[in-house]
DNA sequence: TGGTTATTTGGTAAAATAGCCAAATACTAT
DNA sequence: ATAGTATTTGGCTATTTTACCAAATAACCA
């Protein structure tokens, strides 16, 4: 692997970990949807506000939204317009992967009567 | 947000997290070229090998690979299969990014004479 | 001006992650 | 069996990330 390479990798690795947690995963999908403020986000995360500030700066700082200011409010804007498909991809895997879980599951119980859930 | 809609966020994002990681992200984008060995990755990436074993189990924890046993190897496959065309666009967005990046570096430095590189 | 709301930033403690070594497992071959 | 290779797992620090509080900024309004 040459620099380059190395570089690139870093730089993917950037973005996904800026995606790489439910809050900011959140943000992002909402705003697949359209721009919003941040006091909307204040107001539907359960977490203090310089929380919520903080994971935005993240998301800004990896280059997935813009923003733009209007009066007293902060709008915040996707910019990676791939992400939304992405997004749903995985969604549909881990359904069908939780499906698959619970179906093997289903099986262990029928056969074994195991009762202790999967390991979280 | 209710329930359900948090548990699939928390499940995507799991995946996300998987793939939030240098080393990892070059696995994957190896293994969407097709299966590998462990000891290929042994080989490739500079770090101890337990390093690279803990790794491929955090791919396969994630449900991003399957695994097939040969002999004495272990091959790794690639399952969720949207993975390579969207890192292919992450690839091109931070690409451009870079470039666009760049161009305001030059233009700061046409202007005023500022010489440090913008923070990593 | 002073007060209020929206948002960001600094600091810190707690939690999660990554990496290494050593040890355990699993297979193969002698 | 014994030894050798491939891989995983346990245990331990070091680093990174997260969340909260408090304080700083910024824009608005009385």
């Amino acid at each position: 692997m040459n620099d380059e390479q190395k570089v690139l990798i870093e730089a993917k690795t950037e973005v996904l970990k800026a995606l790489a947690h439910p809050t900011r995963l959140y943000i992002i999908e909402e705003l697949a949807r359209g721009e919003q403020c941040v006091c909307k986000f204040v107001e539907a995360i359960k977490a203090d506000f310089s929380t919520v500030s903080k994971h935005l700066a993240v998301l800004k700082n990896a280059g997935l939204v813009d923003i733009e200011k209007r009066g007293q409010l902060v709008f915040y804007q996707l910019r990676m317009q791939c992400l939304p498909a992405f997004l749903n991809c995985i969604g549909k895997e881990v359904a069908e992967n939780s499906a698959a879980r619970s179906r093997i599951i289903n099986r262990q119980h029928r056969h074994n009567k195991i009762k202790e859930p999967m390991e979280a």
